[in-house]
RNA sequence: GGGCCAUUAGCUCAGUUGGUUAGAGCACGGUCCUGAUAAGGCCGGGGUCGAUGGUUCGAGUCCAUCAUGGCCCA
């Protein structure tokens, strides 16, 4: 017997006590165990920031993660799954900064690194919990007993370890760049944290008049001549950040474009033609023509006379005209200033012409009272070739800046006043762009010229774009695209971060030895290599490699014995994630084999803003160290959106929390919708709706089919027999069990061809509509086989056939929704196999029987289908209810091949439309065009086929049609009377309508059959019986039923 | 400004190498069926397949340009 199902399910109820058989039997420690010494599946968990409660938008790569785990593991794969949790980093810094109401770097050092640190890392366990309890509802299987925690002192040495290996190969160094830089959090950016920031802004536009200097030397004699004029001349530039124009060195122009100098306002203004247009001065003369090139050399003033750049040793000069292919002819004027200190592109072309750095901003953003001078153009040669890190010390000078103290954005309208008093700013309007902007706090971020420690990826390029190309994306586009062109794109990696919660950056420095420009370093690769320095000091036990306690720890400098310091720096937490596949087990200081077995993964899934994050530190690292990929197989998946399509986050208030989900509805439900629903790389817009509606659909169809096959093998005391040659009886199955054997096979055989493919959604979408054809068509056909009283071979087969069909289903669902799948095993084949193995997830994934497959069956079934559908139109049409019987149906269809498989399935096909006979024509022979004008006919058609039914009804066909209309409410008034399905009834009826006794007489055979009545009697009805009236044939009739046996 | 992806019914999505009348589910209206079903069937309204050109006997599908949206990069 199996355990009785109830069609109203609980499905909260059915999944905890799942989690908690699970738990209780250790399912998931077996189901990897018991695969041990199968082949090794590799798959590394992306281990989630700790610095928020999950949600609903973080389940959808997790539920991938375990589908493709699960199906792995069930097809004989040893697939251990060590949880990962990414607790460092400026997200869980801020979320602490928040919590405590600190709001700069500055008060962060006021209330103290340790105490900082210490809620950073109880914030993070805080957070790690609520993800654990997640995971665990959610049923993705994870080792979260043995996780890889980034936090760990043994986590942060294999840090180490790879930073040393790459400091010895001199593939760190430290530099000057511009980077995007955060005057807020005082820190650098990573190019994917930028990406996170752009935003749509309302910004200064201004045109600035820099006025030409030809008393210095410079510039061809063509441009010298024809610029030499009494009447003053000004070059025209344009800008949306005035702040940098202090900063300003140089002015760039393009080399082959034309330059007009043109007359207005008694004053002479240079700029390209092809923008005269574009600054609106298309009326003006134009006094001269000039080729960019020929201006290359010329100088002009600098805005601010007072500033006094020292560097200067050569014969190029600040404040002239350079050229630059960067520079466009779409907007501004043709001249674009260049700020070195302040923008990327400004910074390489001064590197390139040797001009100077001058810092006019600090650090948190505001204008400065002393300007900074940077390197000198030796030194940065220096930088660009050397092997080695350098560092360098800028000098510092008084200075008195409009807006001396604001921050920058303030301090534009200062700078603008001061240029527009003294006759230098020609325009000034407003323009809306796009600007980055801190992702986590908003601040505009500043591109700044900043002395930041890098990874040298692009020594490795060549190695990157090869080794992309042994990975397997899906979706493929991937590839080539976004990830490809990226690493097309790659520059070297700004991996330090001017921050507390971090791992510390490995690398100490001596106070005594070493010049500004060459200073000594030593970078430590272990925690043993640190004990064995000499003359160590600071020291902590227990041993915790975090700030501020690493920054005590000093020792005595190889070369001078003056005291090491470690550099005030941290690591870039992509940095520490992209290591896991070393770091997760403490490689190389332990666990050798491990780390060797796991590498490379078969296996990852992130969603796509990775392609950036994850994927690209796991690839950097891996390239770097071992000079290949270190994984095979990468799902990318699309965002989960809210309703509306907008982007999930805390800061929107449109997070929806995973727990309201799966309270309401269930973990598997929520599984099945995201996985059945998400649509690649796109964004997938999250609707508890469409839930609902998978419920419905899915959920209930399944579950209804189950709980018929239990609700009858248990009326009929079915047990499963075990199939095997002898068993097995051919000739009871009919063609409809077959068919559904055949579709089954075909649905394990695309599935697992699917899962190999690494595609759940297609998957999924067809397991789907196996279940559809299954309740829809299967079951509903083969109803009666089910209901008759015979327990004969043909009933055998049938039960035989839909167990077949609910204990497969059982393990293709598992990887997917693994609760109901479970439930399904044991009530279904375990509690009948006591030899069956624990839980589903310790099965085999079914694998397909080809010679069941029957792909001639599939389509003469889906043939038979359409027919019926198209007579069920034609009666619809004749307005004659399919309960009423017919004589015969015509149906035409195109070969004989389809006349002969329709003949074969006539029998089902005649009692969906209710015709007593069925006459088949094909096109080939019989058939002439599609018959439009049949009197007594009603035709419907479609591009292939036509069915014509008769609509003659001979009082036979209606008295039968009666009868059938009797049996329906007689059926309803035992469910109405809350009758058992096996109870045996006696049924009284009055009317006085002869056609009705007279029917009651004729079919008082099939009537008692249907109703299980054992007697039909014509008189009053008793009391106590459950009495309704109805309309049949237009008459009148009372009918009444009660139990035979109340007793039973 | 550049790259990738998308755009098909009110909504969510299918649509195989170009090939009869572009489909499904939901929602809506009507109707039928039902002792597994919270379901299901049938009919109906609802589509210039984002736009414009091109290739072709034939384009939702291939090409080009543009528009909109998302992501990524400047």
């Amino acid at each position: 017997m199996f355990r009785e199902v109830n069609t109203k399910i609980n499905f909260l109820q059915l999944e905890e006590d799942i989690l908690r058989f699970w738990k209780e039997q250790g399912i998931f420690n077996k189901s990897i165990e018991t695969r041990e010494g199968g082949p090794h599946y590799a798959f590394y968990e992306g281990p989630p920031t700790t610095n928020g409660s999950p949600g609903v938008h973080h389940v959808l790569s997790r539920l991938y993660k375990d589908a493709v785990c699960r199906y792995k593991t069930m097809r004989g794969y040893h697939v251990p799954r060590k949880a990962g949790w990414d607790t460092h980093g400026l997200p869980v810094e801020l979320e602490v900064e928040s919590s405590l109401a600190l709001t700069s770097k500055a008060q962060i050092e006021e209330y103290g690194v340790a105490r900082f640190n210490d809620h950073c890392r109880q914030s993070a366990f805080k957070y790690i919990k609520e993800w654990e309890a997640m995971t665990e509802r959610l049923g993705y299987w994870l080792d979260m007993e043995h996780p890889y925690i980034t936090l760990d002192n043994s986590y942060i040495e294999s840090c180490w370890w790879i930073a040393k290996q790459l400091w010895d190969r001199s593939l760190i160094y430290q530099g000057y760049k511009v980077t995007p830089h955060c005057p807020r959090c005082g820190t650098s950016l990573s190019s994917h944290e930028v990406a996170l920031g752009y935003e749509e802004v309302d910004d200064p536009s201004v045109w600035v008049k820099f006025k030409l200097d030809l008393t210095q030397p410079g510039g061809s004699e063509t441009a010298r001549s024809l610029l030499s004029s009494t009447v003053p001349t000004y070059l025209l530039a344009w800008t949306t950040t005035p702040w940098t124009l202090p900063g300003n060195t140089a002015l760039a122009v393009a080399p082959e474009a034309e330059y007009v100098v043109v007359e207005s306002d008694k004053e002479y203004l240079i700029l390209a033609s092809a923008l005269l247009g574009a600054v609106g001065m298309d009326g003006c003369k134009v006094v001269e023509k000039v080729i960019g090139g020929d201006l290359v050399g010329v100088h002009y003033e600098p805005l601010y006379n007072n500033i006094d750049i020292r560097y200067v040793k050569e014969d190029k000069r600040a404040y002239r005209i350079i050229g630059g292919d960067f520079v466009s002819m779409e907007e501004g004027t043709g001249i674009v200033h260049i700020a070195p200190a302040y923008g990327e592109i400004d910074f390489e072309i001064g590197g390139k012409e040797g001009l100077p750095l001058v810092h006019t901003v600090e650090l948190n953003g505001t204008v400065t009272t002393n300007l900074v001078t940077g390197f000198t153009p030796k030194s940065r040669e220096y930088i660009q070739k050397s092997e080695v890190p350098v560092i360098l010390e800028p000098a510092r000078l008084k200075l008195d800046l409009p807006g001396a103290g604001k921050f920058v954005k303030d301090a534009d309208k200062d700078i603008l006043d001061d240029l527009k008093s003294r006759g230098l700013l020609f325009r000034s309007e407003r323009i809306t762009h796009t600007y980055p902007f801190c992702w986590r706090c908003e601040a505009p971020l500043l591109y700044y010229a900043k002395q930041t420690w890098y990874i040298r990826s692009t020594a490795v390029k060549e190695e990157l774009i090869s080794g992309n190309a042994e990975i397997n994306w899906y979706p493929d586009y991937i590839k080539h695209g976004r990830f490809g062109d990226w690493l097309e794109n790659n520059v070297d990696w700004a991996f330090s971060r001017e921050r507390y919660w971090g791992t510390p950056l490995n690398i100490w420095r001596c106070e005594a030895c070493g010049t500004p420009e060459f200073p000594t370093y030593e970078c430590v690769g272990s925690v043993d290599e640190l004990k064995a320095q000499s003359n160590l000091s600071g020291l902590t036990t227990p041993l915790d490699l975090h700030r501020p306690y690493v920054d005590e720890i000093a020792f005595a400098c190889p070369k001078c014995d003056g005291r090491m310091r470690r550099v005030p720096e941290v690591i870039d937490c992509w940095f520490d994630s992209g290591a896991m596949p070393v770091a997760q087990w403490h490689y190389p200081f332990e666990n050798e084999d491990k780390f060797k077995q796991n590498f490379p993964a078969d296996f990852i899934c992130e969603a796509v803003d990775q392609t950036r994050g994850w994927f690209y530190s796991l690839h950097a690292i891996s390239t770097l160290l071992f000079n290949r990929p270190c994984f095979k197989n990468v799902i990318c998946l699309g965002h989960v959106v809210d309703a509306q399509g907008e982007k999930m986050s805390k800061s929107k208030g449109n997070v929806i929390d995973p727990w309201a989900v799966i309270n309401n509805y269930g973990a598997d439900a929520l599984r099945w919708y995201m996985l059945v629903s998400t649509t690649g790389e796109d964004n997938h817009r999250f609707s508890t709706k469409m839930l609902e509606e998978t419920i419905r659909k899915f959920f209930l169809t399944l579950w209804n089919t189950y709980a018929f096959f239990t609700l009858y093998a248990n009326i009929d005391c079915f047990v499963p027999q075990p199939l095997t040659a002898d068993s097995d009886q051919p000739k009871a199955f009919t063609e409809l069990d077959n068919w559904i054997s055949s579709e089954l096979n075909r649905l394990v055989s695309e599935v697992s061809k699917l899962m190999d493919s690494y595609n759940p959604t297609s998957a999924t979408r067809r397991i789907e509509g196996f279940i559809d054809n299954l309740s829809n068509w299967y079951v509903r056909r083969n109803r009666r086989r089910f209901w008759k009283s015979e327990n004969d071979a043909d009933k055998l087969a049938a039960y035989t056939t839909l167990h077949q069909c609910l204990v497969t289903l059982s393990k293709l669902l598992a990887p997917f929704v693994p609760f109901i799948a479970e439930e399904l095993y044991q009530n279904l084949f375990r509690s009948v196999n006591p030899e069956a193995r624990e839980s589903v997830h310790l099965t085999d994934f079914p694998i397909a029987d080809e010679t069941k497959i029957n792909d001639k069956l599939n389509s003469d079934v889906g043939l038979a289908m359409k027919i019926s559908s198209l007579g069920r139109a034609a009666r619809a049409k004749a307005g004659i209810k399919v309960r009423q019987p017919l004589d015969k149906a015509l149906v035409g269809v195109e070969t004989e091949g389809e006349k002969k498989a329709l003949k074969s399935l006539a029998t089902g096909v005649m009692e969906e439309i209710n015709v007593k006979q069925l006459v088949i024509l094909s096109k080939a022979k019989e058939q002439g065009e599609f018959p439009s004008n049949m009197p007594d006919y009603s035709v419907t058609n479609d591009a292939r086929y036509w069915v014509a039914i008769s609509t003659e009804l001979t009082p036979e066909l209606i008295a039968e049609g009666v009868s059938r209309e009797l049996v329906r409410h007689l059926q309803n008034m035992r469910r109405n009377a809350k009758f058992d399905i096996t109870d045996h009834i006696i049924t009284y009826y009055q009317t006085k309508e002869p056609l009705i006794k007279q029917v009651i007489n004729t079919f008082a055979d099939y009537i008692k059959q249907e109703t299980l009545s054992q007697d039909l009697i014509d008189g009053l009805l008793p009391d106590g019986a459950h009495g309704e009236k109805h309309r049949i044939s237009n008459s009148e009739v009372s009918l009444a039923i009660k139990k035979a046996n109340p007793k039973s």
